[in-house]
RNA sequence: GGAAGCGUGGCAGAGCGGUUGAAUGCACCGGUCUUGAAAACCGGCAACGUCGCAAGGCGUUCGUGAGUUCGAAUCUCACCGCUUCCGCCA
């Protein structure tokens, strides 16, 4: 959510950075809004303050044993007034939060404007593509070569867009999921936490997934009150921690690292990546999230997305970094780097982290705040993955796949798999071998 | 699932329906004392909203929502959450 006072103050501004995303904020709107709430909720003002006035009266006359009777009957002439402006007022800001919230975040001034994807802009690139002198497979082949994915059957028990592993390659995913938390616990300073995967309405409001993107979710309705919905990242859960705190300063910065399956109905982009892992309803990510003070909010960003790119290091893949323009930013986010990894296959880099500054947006909806000094400020967010765990499987099948439909198992990872230096071709089986 | 109890400021914890936004303690901030610190003492200190150039004024808020009343932290109802005991259970 946006600052309203900013609003009101420099609606010129607000509208022009929001431009930069290509949104237009109809600024004539605002103002009738803005100009009707501040003369309905003066008036309502006024009217409860001579209650409050005339009702002391009463006490202070009674507590006298003197007769309040005069001033009891001009108040009660208030009454039906005061409830009339009330409810106008209470109804026009009903309207207007409704407006507010669903403002996206102002981009930060070093963001690139643009509206999609083409424009956004190469920071930085990591590592040697690999070269093959043999065809090369891409992940579903080498997979189902392997024994190890089986999309079949996962659309056979559930339908599209889920996925099954079995043997090497499940016990790959695991181990990666190991490594990531194992480093960032480890050598980056973060705290393992665990969380619930089904979160109620309040929770995705704080990170901004609701009101506007309820069709992107997996919502589980409830008999007895308000859904449930299935986390589409940990981002929320994880985030939501803080959300109705006043934290104390020698307490921050906060940084959490959480594994979590997630959700994501991925309505809207029917036929997209429709085949492999790539883009699934449910995946497993590692997420990182950071809760700081405003004077250090930048540099957190840049350290948040290092930590990122050192797991994508570590494992030898090939990367760039993308700077997001601020059309293709989130609805939450003031800047956010991109990692994308290298996919021989696809001859192409794709997204495997987004790393975000949402500045004070999440924590003024969230209501999570710090004590700095006598006042209570809001605090600002950070979060990234650190990384997908299914996009990072996929990259190692195909980066590290040889003639002989084997994969090499990237050295740091070889710990978590007993030692095993390749993932050896099996032939194919039934599914159904040996399943209970 | 059954029974009882409880939700008040950063924390703990008082609070006859009426000048109570709320005692007290801790924490925090400023000061006195001290070479410095601690202790002691003095003073200050809720949030949010709104009007105002400012000083300051006003409004709302004691889990949430409705109700009774001229007036509710205080009374009534519903909901949410927590605690304890019993039962059940991965």
């Amino acid at each position: 959510m946006l600052d309203i006072q900013l609003l009101r103050t420099q609606v010129a501004f607000v509208a022009e950075r929001l431009a930069t995303r290509g949104m237009i904020f109809d600024t004539a709107t605002f103002e009738t809004l803005e100009s009707a709430r501040k003369d309905l909720q003066t008036r309502t003002q006024e009217l409860q303050a001579k209650r409050n006035t005339l009702s002391k009266q009463i006490g202070i006359l009674k507590s006298k044993g003197e007769d309040a009777a005069a001033v009891m009957s001009e108040v009660s002439g208030i009454g039906e007034d005061l409830t009339r402006n009330e409810e106008a007022l209470m109804a026009l800001q009903t309207r207007y939060n409704a407006f507010l919230v669903t403002l996206p975040n102002l981009p930060h001034e070093s963001v690139p404007s643009g509206k999609s994807e083409t424009d956004n802009v190469e920071v930085a690139r990591y590592g040697v593509l690999p070269t093959f002198d043999f065809p090369v497979k891409d992940h579903v082949e080498i997979g189902e070569q392997l024994g190890g994915l089986d999309f079949a059957t996962a659309v056979k028990i559930t339908g599209s867009r889920f996925s099954l592993m079995k043997g090497s390659v499940a016990r790959l995913h695991r181990a990666l999921a190991q490594f990531m938390l194992n480093t960032h616990t480890e050598e980056h300073g973060y705290t393992e936490v665990y969380v619930p995967y089904l979160v109620n309405p309040e929770s995705l409001f704080g990170t901004g997934q609701l009101p506007k993107f309820e069709e992107d979710l997996f919502k589980v309705p409830r008999a007895d009150g308000p859904p449930f919905y299935l986390i589409p990242t940990a981002e929320v859960p994880v985030t939501n921690m803080v959300r109705d705190e006043i934290l104390a300063v020698d307490a921050l910065p906060l940084k959490f690292v959480c594994h979590t399956p997630c959700f994501r109905s991925e309505a809207g982009s029917a036929g997209r990546d429709t085949r492999g892992m790539i883009r699934q309803h449910q995946f497993d990510k590692v997420e990182l999230v950071q809760i700081v003070t405003p004077e250090n909010s930048w540099e957190a960003l840049e350290a948040l997305t290092g930590h990122a790119e050192m797991i994508l290091q570590k494992l030898e893949l090939p990367y760039r970094k993308m700077l997001l323009c601020a059309g293709d930013m989130g609805f939450s986010a003031a800047k956010t780097y991109d990692l994308e990894v290298w996919l021989p296959a696809q001859n192409a880099y794709r997204e495997i982290s987004s790393c975000s500054h949402f500045e004070s947006f999440q924590a003024r909806r969230l209501q999570a705040r710090y004590r700095n000094g006598k006042k209570n400020e809001l605090l600002h967010t950070i979060n990234g993955s650190g990384l997908a765990v299914g996009r990072t499987l996929v990259a190692i099948l195909e980066n590290y796949q040889n003639a002989d439909g084997s994969v090499t198992v990237p050295k740091v990872l070889r710990p978590y798999l007993g030692g095993m230096e390749k993932l050896m071709s099996k032939p194919s089986t039934s599914t159904r071998d040996k399943t209970s």
